[in-house]
DNA sequence: CGATTATTTGAAATCGCTCAAGTTGGGTGG
DNA sequence: CCACCCAACTTGAGCGATTTCAAATAATCG
C-alpha cells in the first residue's frame, strides 16, 4: 500500500548533473520487476513534447535531462532538470504537459502504466517523487520570482556543487540553456559567470567544466543564506 | 489500487478564488469515510509555518489559502493558491517547505496520515492532485521566469475570470499578495491594474472587486495566445 | 586549418524597482 | 450619519538591473 511515510531518500541520489565526466552513471533500477525496455538518446534528442500523447513512464537511469515549456512566440522555460533516479512522463492527462530533451547522453527506461499499477512499492516511491519534485518547483519559484541575476546564478552552481563529488563540475547545458533554465538572457548568465571568475568564486577549465574553490563564498551569494 | 488513469477530473472545480462574495462555497467532502476534524480560520490566519512538523492533510472545503516561501531578508513568494478541492500540507519530509496562510474565511478538514494510508481511492485522488498542482507550478514557472509584469497581471486575471460563474470577480488577495505570487512589487501590479483600467479592459467596482467585460481582450495579453 | 557555433564583451535602451508623496476607501466612534 | 483615521492603494520621478542589439573572441568539429 501507498504508503505517506516520511521518507525523503527516494530524491537523495541527485548525482550526475555534476559529474566531471559522464562514464556510466550507472543506477540501479527503480522499477526491478518489469521487463523495461531501454531507450538511449543523444545531447539534444527529443525525448517527447508537450502535447504528444502520454503513454508511459521514463525512469532517469543516466545522463540529464530538462524538462521546458515553451511560449508562442518563442520564449522558454526550462521548468526542471532530471537525473538519474528521477521519474518522468506520467501525466493525470491525457497530454504531456511539457517537452523533455536529452541534455547528455541519457539513458531511460521505459515502464507502462500497467507496470505501475501492479506495483504497490513503486506506487510509493513514485509518490514521494512526486513531492521532492514539487518541492523542487517551489524552491525555485522563488528563485524565478525573487532572486537577483547573480542570485540565481550562485543558486544554480550551488546545486550542481552539493550533487558532485567531484572537484571539477561539469555543466551539463549550455549558456542559452542555463538561461532559459534560470529565466535570464544568454548575456546576462555570461557576465555572471565571467563577474565569478574575475571574484576568485570559480574557475573554468573548459566553457563547461568549472571549480569552486570555496563553495561557502559561492552560497553567501544565493540569497538564501 | 492506486490508479494512474488520465484524469483531470480532480483538479477541475476550482471556483471560489472568484466568487464576486465568497458566501459558503461548500464543498462536497474529499475524503468522505473518514471522521475528518474541521477547521476553520479567518483572512490571514496563519496555517502552519515553513518549518513546522508536517503532520496531517488539510482538504480545502471553503475559501483561499495561499502557500509561500520568504527568503532570510523577507523576500516572499507566493507558490500556489488553494481553493475548495484542494489538499495540501502533505510532505514526504517530516517538515512542511512552505507556509500556508489564509487569504479569505478558510474552512478545511483535517485528516491524518493514516486515514490516508487506508483509503485507496483517496490515495489515487492525492496522487492526480500532486499531478495537477505540478502542473500548475509549471505555468507557474513560465510566468515567473519568462513573462512581462502586465503578461503575468493579465494571466491572473485570466485565471480567476475562467474560474468565476459570476460576471464580478473578487480579488481574494491584496495588492501585496498579488506582486508576491507574479514575482512583481506591489507599485507595479498597480500600475499594470490602471494601464488596464485606462485601456478599458477591467473595471474596478471597489478596490477588490473587478469586472472584465471582454475576457478575449485580456487573454491576448497574457503571452499564450 | 578553416568554418561554424557558442560565448564573451560593450554600449545603449528599457522595464520594473525604489523612494516619496498623494489618494482612496472602509471602518469606527462620536 | 458624519468626520476622522488608518491601511491599502495609486501615482510620479529617478534610478538601476537586466535586456537588447551589435561585435569581437573563443571553442569545437570536420
Amino acid at each position: 500500500m501507498l504508503q505517506l511515510t516520511r521518507d525523503a531518500s527516494a530524491y537523495q541520489h541527485r548525482d550526475s548533473l555534476t559529474k566531471a565526466y559522464p562514464d556510466a552513471v550507472s543506477h540501479e533500477p527503480f522499477i526491478a520487476s518489469t521487463p523495461a525496455r531501454s531507450l538511449k538518446y543523444g545531447p539534444h534528442d527529443s525525448i517527447f513534447l508537450e502535447g504528444d500523447q502520454a503513454g508511459h513512464i521514463y525512469e532517469m537511469v543516466e545522463g540529464a535531462v530538462m524538462l521546458y515549456k515553451l511560449l508562442p512566440d518563442g520564449r522558454r522555460q526550462v521548468v526542471e532538470l532530471l537525473v538519474p533516479g528521477d521519474l518522468f512522463g506520467l501525466t493525470c492527462d491525457e497530454f504531456q504537459d511539457c517537452s523533455a530533451e536529452a541534455l547528455t547522453v541519457v539513458r531511460v527506461r521505459i515502464h507502462t502504466r500497467e507496470a505501475v499499477e501492479r506495483s504497490a512499492e513503486l506506487q510509493q516511491r513514485l509518490f514521494c517523487h512526486a513531492r521532492a519534485q514539487m518541492q523542487a518547483l517551489r524552491d525555485h519559484a522563488v528563485l524565478l520570482g525573487r532572486k537577483s541575476a547573480m542570485e540565481r546564478v550562485a543558486s544554480f552552481i550551488e546545486r550542481l556543487a552539493l550533487s558532485s563529488d567531484d572537484d571539477a563540475i561539469r555543466l551539463p547545458m549550455t549558456r542559452q540553456e542555463i538561461a532559459d533554465y534560470l529565466g535570464l538572457t544568454i548575456e546576462t548568465v555570461s557576465r555572471s559567470f565571467s563577474e565569478l571568475r574575475r571574484r576568485g568564486l570559480v574557475a573554468c577549465e573548459r566553457q563547461d567544466v568549472i571549480r569552486v574553490p570555496d563553495l561557502e563564498r559561492i552560497s553567501e551569494l544565493t540569497g538564501a543564506h
